[in-house]
DNA sequence: GGCGCTCTCAATCAAATGATTGATTGATGT
DNA sequence: ACATCAATCAATCATTTGATTGAGAGCGCC
């Protein structure tokens, strides 16, 4: 009988135990992958029971839906916390790398889950309806970056802003799979992606 | 041409099927992902029974092996059929994006099934062993190219050899990744990469 | 023929897993 | 006090799935 005592109100109201389970979702993807993710691990992780998950969230494919849109609401959030008006694309593509190292120190596991992410948007057309915008978003938002370097004369006068910008995502991206022994810090990254594309770097992590 | 004709029989030999599963498992982790791998299937797509499947290949685990050493196998064959002693660290950066412009053509599940493992790598620690060295050796290809191009002045001088080897293959890596509307033609990432860090591009992807 | 080895399969198991059912609990409004 | 509804759970179901078993078939060799 000596069960332990629940610490907080046993019933909560709709959206908070949605936003609970994606969370815990997230966690369990985070560390053992899609492939890994159980609904009854979910619930667990909650301190629910699975009929109640599934009372919240109908499906499995629901609750993976579910996992992308708050990583699309983390991933805009995060975007929209600095303001871009009125700023040089220099000034952006600096405002850009600070926004990647942020939440490579605040939220590793957005990062890890969206790659997981992305790799299932391959052949999950519901995924990919939501991955595909976000990471578009990304890029694009690069891409303009380039372009308008260009335009103002602080960039290479020679880039195709969606090559670069594409090139970029993917070193950012692939900076993550670095589980490799092959050990580089994000600066020497950042540093290495100014110099590609500046003209006159500052060249310090520093700015 | 000096080897047997293939063996129409109901029976093959161990190493033959070991070969024919393994093909099998690509063709499925290409199309569905690792998480969608069932040992059922492939012996369906082989045309065998489950248990002589487990015959030749005792587990799923040691299944998931047999395909990373596999692909460790036609990855270095692909690596080694072109000979670089002698060349340039132009010559052999060109060779390498030859590569990977072949790869692309004539293996292209090769890729695809590289980079579910390589997300697979990062919680399991057997295949990370086999997979690890395989993604060290393209990336210190390219280190060592970009080192060598700085030191002949054909290069940048400003490089940093391990960032710029992560950077293209992150983006090359990403490249795979267009599954999305951004659509970029790899000719475009090339020319990119080479003006991102050559001093004077050919600037043409004819070469 | 008989022996031994490799290879194959139908049948089956045990565990895992997504989902459902039917009942109970608490809050809220009247 | 009562009705209603959202939220919860224990128990269970129906499949799926990795793996095993036991009984052979084909083949070479003596």
């Amino acid at each position: 009988m000596t069960f332990e005592a629940p610490p907080i109100s046993k019933r909560e109201s709709g959206e908070d135990r949605r936003l609970a389970i994606a969370r815990a979702a997230r966690a369990i993807i985070a560390e053992k992958g899609l492939e890994g993710l159980r609904t009854r691990d979910i619930a667990a992780h909650v301190g629910i029971n699975v009929a109640t998950l599934h009372y919240h969230v109908p499906s499995k494919e629901a609750l993976i839906a579910l996992v992308a849109e708050t990583l699309r609401d983390d991933f805009k959030a995060q975007s929209a916390r600095h303001p871009r008006t009125g700023k040089s694309a220099l000034q952006c593509l600096y405002l850009e790398f600070d926004d990647f190292r942020e939440t490579v120190e605040d939220m590793p596991d957005l990062i890890i889950v969206l790659t997981e992410m992305v790799e299932r948007a391959r052949r999950d057309p519901a995924i990919a309806e939501i991955i595909t915008p976000l990471y578009d978003f990304w890029r694009l938002q690069f891409a303009e970056i380039f372009r308008r370097g260009v335009e103002e004369g602080s960039f290479r006068n020679d880039i195709d802003p969606a090559a670069a910008a594409l090139i970029t995502t993917g070193a950012l991206a692939d900076y993550w799979r670095q589980w490799t022994s092959f050990r580089v810090s994000l600066d020497q990254v950042l540093g290495e992606l100014e110099r590609a594309f500046i003209i006159n770097p500052v060249s310090s992590q520093g700015r």
